[in-house]
Parts: structure tokens; C-alpha cells; sequence
DNA sequence: CGGTAGAAAATGTCAGACAATTAATTGCCT
DNA sequence: AGGCAATTAATTGTCTGACATTTTCTACCG
């Protein structure tokens, strides 16, 4: 397929074949990988092209370093949690840069929480339940700015994910539903609109506790709509208010 | 929160702080950031260290660089694609170095490509369709070696999955399908046990041409249980095997 | 026997140099 | 004036060598 690529760096080579090698088992978690000055050796480059390559894979949470004596490279025994961090980088980014309409992403984070939903029914904990409950309040204080409603939102909804126990489903959703928070935060949330949210987080969280995956999934769907709903008003007032810009100057 | 943590590695810093300006648009998509040299002025370090900072950068994805004059590094256009790997990467490394049990990863893998049926039975396009039945096919022939039947089930599933025409979903889904393939792999499938995976695909890509979304959804729901049957059965086997294999050396 | 100082090994950082690549500029010829 | 070629300048890619810092281990001395 790739025959005329240009050859890649040195240190994108390296990395290359030192990730391959952790992928295929060859290096095996906590195992030290050979110092800068002996990577440089092997590979015939010199050190600062070794350490290029080696922060590379550090950027990607693939090693980590130790300085001293006994220290090194070490394969890192990647976590979810660092895992999470990442995947909201790009994940956000994803969005911002290809004009993913909101349409698009809207469906993507409802549809993938609403598979979350009857696990989280079936096995959410007591802390889950109380996070929701306490997000939900928060969402009713008067004076919260737009940007601390979005926040509390997404805290709302990884409670929800989190509630299903798999942390696999947790670090795919992750991604989903951070990802949203600036396009949410382009939104203008008024009273109103605040309380037809906050009507249906109740209705969530009621099922989650009552342990109604149903109900839970069918909340998820009204959340949707409402959502939706909200981001078309707000975009639609928008754009007619550029128009009017536009022909005033015009 | 974190107080007494070490500081970090000025590459690291920089990476950072360059990261943090691509994410919050101070800098834009294919804006040329400062030469080496002039980064280096600024945060008052060596090159070196700037250029281990942008190959971070340049391992996430988030900057290019090129050679010459009015070259230099740019902030890159995240796409798909691009990420897709990435998500691969991560969600693979993820499950293998986490001990993840199949049942849970299964379990998420399923609950997503559920989320995906009912947009893919609306929205399938013809290629999609002829993707998934040429990969039943495949999965038909005789002299197929396990890890070509777990490809080609693979293929299946993405295909299922852009099918719903969301790249969001796509992106997402890509590291819960392709990171199961590792696991898969482990599975001895027999002839009997292929028959009734291609008897399920067969249903749900029938399902997916009908625009039947609820027998898509239930089709993927037989799957699993047939998946997890399977693999349960190859691991007590395997436990069996090692238990005597134990006691006859003990 | 224990504590301490020093050596050793490793990463982190710096400075300076040269190679390779590419775009802009200059200058020449028609 | 216009087009083409050579030069120049800017920038990344790589190398060498050095020093700073951190950590562990060892050997010595009390």
C-alpha cells in the first residue's frame, strides 16, 4: 500500500520497534528496557536520537523512567485511569477539529450511555447513586455558571457509566462524554431549560436506583431530544443574528 | 490534590504547556509553531529538550513537522484515522496488562455494537452490506486458520459498526472491537462452533439489509452468549489440562 | 556490626556543530 | 520583462561530548 512514503524518522523507527515489542510480549510489564547509551549502541544512533524515541512512548504512557543508578526505562503497565486522560484529549480534539456537527456527537454519547444503562441499573453502588444525587442538586443552585452546569452534566453522566462496573465500557465512554463538554458549553442554559434538565436526570436516577434499566434507557432517550432540541434553538438564534449582522453591514 | 508531586521533566512541561494551547485554540489547526531554536529562547532551554517535548507532541498526534525553510512543526488536523490507531493501541495494551476477564470485555464490546445496530440497519450503505457478506464468505472456507477467522470477524464488526455512518462511533468503537482480537485469538474455534457463528452473522447481517434493527440488536445479543459459551468452555479445558498436567509432576 | 562517605550507573540537560532538506531570492540569459 | 538556474537562508535531523542530578551499592572506619 505505502510504497512511496518518505522514510520515517530515526527516533519514529525506534519507537516504532520498541512498541512493537511491548505489544507483541516480547517486553513484559516492569521489565527494564537497555539503557540510553546501549539503545543507542544497538541501534547505531546516537543518545539524543535514543531519547527522542523513548519520549515518545513515554507521551504515550508506554514507559516510564528512573533516574539513578538501577534506573532506566521500564515497560509501564498501563492503567485505565491514565488511559481515561488520554482518550478525553483526543477524543476532544477529534471533535473540534473535523466539524462534527453536535447532531453527530449527540448521538454517539446518548447511544453508547444508553448501552451502559442496564448494566448501571443491575449493579450500581450506594456511591454511585449519591454522586447523581448530589450532581442533581448542584444543578438546581441558582447562581452556577453555564460552564459549572456543563461540568456537573458530565460529572452526572460518568457517575451513570461508572455505576455499570466494567471499566472497560467507563474508558470507551470517557471519551464520549468529556468530548461534549465544549460543544455543551457553547450552549446557553436558562432557567428553564436548566430544569427540563434537571426533571430528567431525576427520572434517570430514579430508575438507576430503582434498578430499571428500562425506564433508565428510555430517560436517556427524553435527555437526548431535549438536548438536541436545546442545541438547534441555540444554533438556529445564532445564525439568524449573524445574518443580521451580516446584511446590516452589508 | 496533587501537592507532593516530583516536577516533572522539562520536556514534559513544555509538551504541556504546548498541548494545553493546541486544546484551548490559542493555537490553530496547521498554525505554524515557533522554530526549535526560538521555543528554546523562550522557555530558556536546549533544543534538545524542545525537541524531546514536540516529539511527545508529535506521538499523540497533535503536531507534524517539516524540513527546510518555512518549515517547522504545525499543529495537525487530528483525523479519524489517525486516532483510530491510537484507540487500537491503547484499548489493547489495556486489556492485556490489566488482567480484564473476557466476560467483561465482551460485555462492553457487545453493549456498544448493540448501540450501533439500530443506526446501522437505517443508514447501511451497499458496500457495507457486501463487506459483511463477503466476510461470511470468508468465514465459510474450509483450510481457514483461527487467527484468519478471527480477521475476518473483526472486518464483520467494523463493518457493522461504520455502517451507522457515525464516525464518532466508529472512533469509539474501534478499540472495543479490534482489542478483543488478542483474546480471541486465544480461542481454538472448530468446525462446529464456526458453523454457528456464521449462522448468527448470517442473521444479523439479514437483519441489517431488512433495516431490522431489533433483530440486528438480538442477533448480536445471540453472539455473545454463543461467544461467551465458547470461550468459557476453552478456558475450563485449558484449566483442566494445566490441573492434571500439575498433578502429574506433583 | 553499623553508619557514612564515596564510587558507580543511569537519566536529565546543555552547548555547539554539521548534514539534509526545502523555500525564497537573486541573477543571468533570452 | 519573463523564465530558468544557481545561490542563499532557514529549519529540522543527527551527532559528539560534556556536565548535573539522582539513586544504589560498596567499602571503609569507628
Amino acid at each position: 500500500m505505502k510504497t512511496d512514503t518518505k522514510p520515517a524518522d530515526l527516533s519514529a523507527q525506534i519507537a516504532d520497534a520498541i512498541r512493537d515489542a511491548i505489544m507483541s510480549g516480547h517486553l513484559i510489564v516492569d521489565e527494564r528496557l537497555p539503557s540510553e547509551a546501549e539503545l543507542a549502541d544497538r541501534f547505531q544512533v546516537s543518545r539524543p536520537t535514543v531519547r527522542e524515541a523513548l519520549k515518545r512512548l513515554a507521551a504515550q504512557s508506554l514507559i516510564r523512567t528512573q533516574r539513578g543508578a538501577s534506573g532506566g526505562a521500564f515497560v509501564r503497565r498501563l492503567r485505565f485511569e491514565d488511559a481515561y486522560s488520554q482518550q478525553i484529549t483526543t477524543s476532544t480534539l477529534l471533535l473540534s477539529m473535523n466539524d462534527v456537527s453536535f447532531a453527530t456527537a449527540c448521538e454517539a454519547r446518548y447511544a453508547l450511555e444508553r448501552a451502559c444503562a442496564p448494566f448501571s441499573a443491575q449493579r450500581r453502588s450506594a456511591d454511585h447513586l449519591v454522586t447523581m444525587r448530589n450532581q442533581i442538586f448542584r444543578q438546581t443552585q441558582p447562581g452556577l455558571t453555564d460552564e459549572a452546569f456543563c461540568a456537573s452534566d458530565v460529572a452526572f453522566h460518568r457517575a451513570l457509566v461508572n455505576g455499570a462496573g466494567n471499566p472497560v465500557l467507563s474508558y470507551q465512554l470517557a471519551g464520549a462524554v468529556e468530548a461534549m463538554q465544549p460543544l455543551m458549553n457553547m450552549i446557553t442554559f436558562t432557567a428553564r431549560s436548566r430544569k427540563a434538565i434537571v426533571a430528567l436526570h431525576t427520572v434517570i436516577a430514579d430508575a438507576i436506583e430503582a434498578q430499571d434499566g428500562v425506564a433508565a434507557t428510555r430517560g436517556l432517550s427524553d435527555l437526548e431530544t431535549e438536548t438536541l432540541a436545546l442545541a438547534d434553538s441555540v444554533f438556529r438564534t445564532r445564525r439568524t443574528q449573524r445574518m443580521q449582522a451580516a446584511s446590516e453591514k452589508g
